[in-house]
DNA sequence: GTTTTTTACTAAACAGTGTTTAGTATATTT
DNA sequence: AAATATACTAAACACTGTTTAGTAAAAAAC
């Protein structure tokens, strides 16, 4: 009964299918102008295919949103080696920022985006980011453990990190930031400096 | 020939009505349930009768967004009076987080939506949004002169504070604290401590 | 006061969207 | 060879924002 295994290999292969597709355009010309009816002409097939595949759009973007989290994840493991905690945290940030800028529609779907939430809102656990956000809160937790910040509920001090990360980078993705005439080197130059102020001021 | 001015008038209250229809059932449903074709119900009349009043959905919702900034402001100016620049600033900032708690839909609107953003990249500049940031500038520039924290670039100390409240706030908003399972109340409270936390980290 | 012109409005259509339904070939099983 | 299950699609449904063409009523011109 190999039949049944081909025919499952089949089915995995028309999503990943799908998804290739709805990635490219989406990276292309954003989630807005993914139609459905886009991705269906893309892979040459008729828009209800799509639906024997996936529940709905959002169930698409929400596979793309995972495989986004995991380009994230291994942006963060690349400074597990880094034994100093602080100077893990600083990697951490300016690596965060930095994939934020260079993959400003991924950032949006993960962090802005309201679509693809009503799929995580059924799982109950959002994985990705509470993996992402552990990732943050281990590495806090060691600096104030070893008293490189100042003290604080370990906690609170993620939230706020996170949170003044994700504030520059969305102000920035969504355009707030844009709208002051300055060129884009000089806003990646002043998030720089933004996080470098940040962090000091955690400094003990 | 004062039949000119109750045509400009008569011209000006169809505006208002369609704006306070759509900001209703804007902040009834959301922006995206919010159709020309339920506002154009709602008010009575054909929906090709809004597009004599407004260019297109983005402008009415301009409209909203710029009324939205001048509630900001007027809770702002509540802060006038205080003298001490870092109690005025710890103000600004819970003020700032209590409106976008307590007005999520207006909040989205202003700092995280796209859809009436297109209005103000015609006009250029972003002048409600640079009277807040302003607002703020000058606030920590007074910190910064009366030495009531640590010195450092003006802009950049403003656009870290400004980062810092805003993805606080829009965090929760999107619904990327939601999904912690922590109640609405737990949340608010741990923002208070994160902006209290941050505040005292800018201390000299 | 009648005719012309302008104004205010709308019905209907256009070009899209996500999604569902009913039906058809093909592949698999009996 | 007949019955069943699978993979797929054409067409429709219910929406969306927006435009066009046409119609009454109000204002201006004569």
């Amino acid at each position: 009964m190999a039949i049944k295994e081909r025919k499952e290999r089949e089915k995995q292969d028309m999503r990943n299918l799908i998804i290739e597709s709805a990635t490219q355009l989406f990276l292309k010309q954003g989630y807005d102008k993914t139609s459905i009816r886009s991705i269906a002409e893309d892979i040459e097939y008729s828009p209800a295919t799509i639906y024997l595949y996936f529940k709905d759009k959002d169930e698409i973007f929400y596979v793309i949103h995972e495989n986004a989290f995991a380009l994230l994840e291994k942006v963060f493991r690349k400074h597990d080696p880094i034994q100093d905690p602080f100077e893990k945290l600083t990697a951490i940030c300016k690596s965060y920022v930095e994939f934020a800028l260079q993959n400003p529609d991924y950032y949006d779907l993960m962090f802005i985006m309201r679509a693809p939430l009503s799929q995580i809102a059924c799982e109950d656990t959002w994985k990705e980011g509470d993996s992402a956000f552990e990732y943050l809160l281990r590495t806090i937790s060691a600096c104030v453990d070893e008293k490189k910040i100042k003290p604080g509920d370990k906690f609170v001090l993620a939230m706020t990190v996170w949170s003044f990360g994700h504030g520059l980078v969305s102000l920035y993705v969504r355009g707030r930031f844009g709208v002051m005439k300055m060129s884009e080197e000089i806003i990646s130059e002043m998030m720089d400096h933004a996080v470098d102020l940040f962090l000091s001021n955690l400094k003990t």
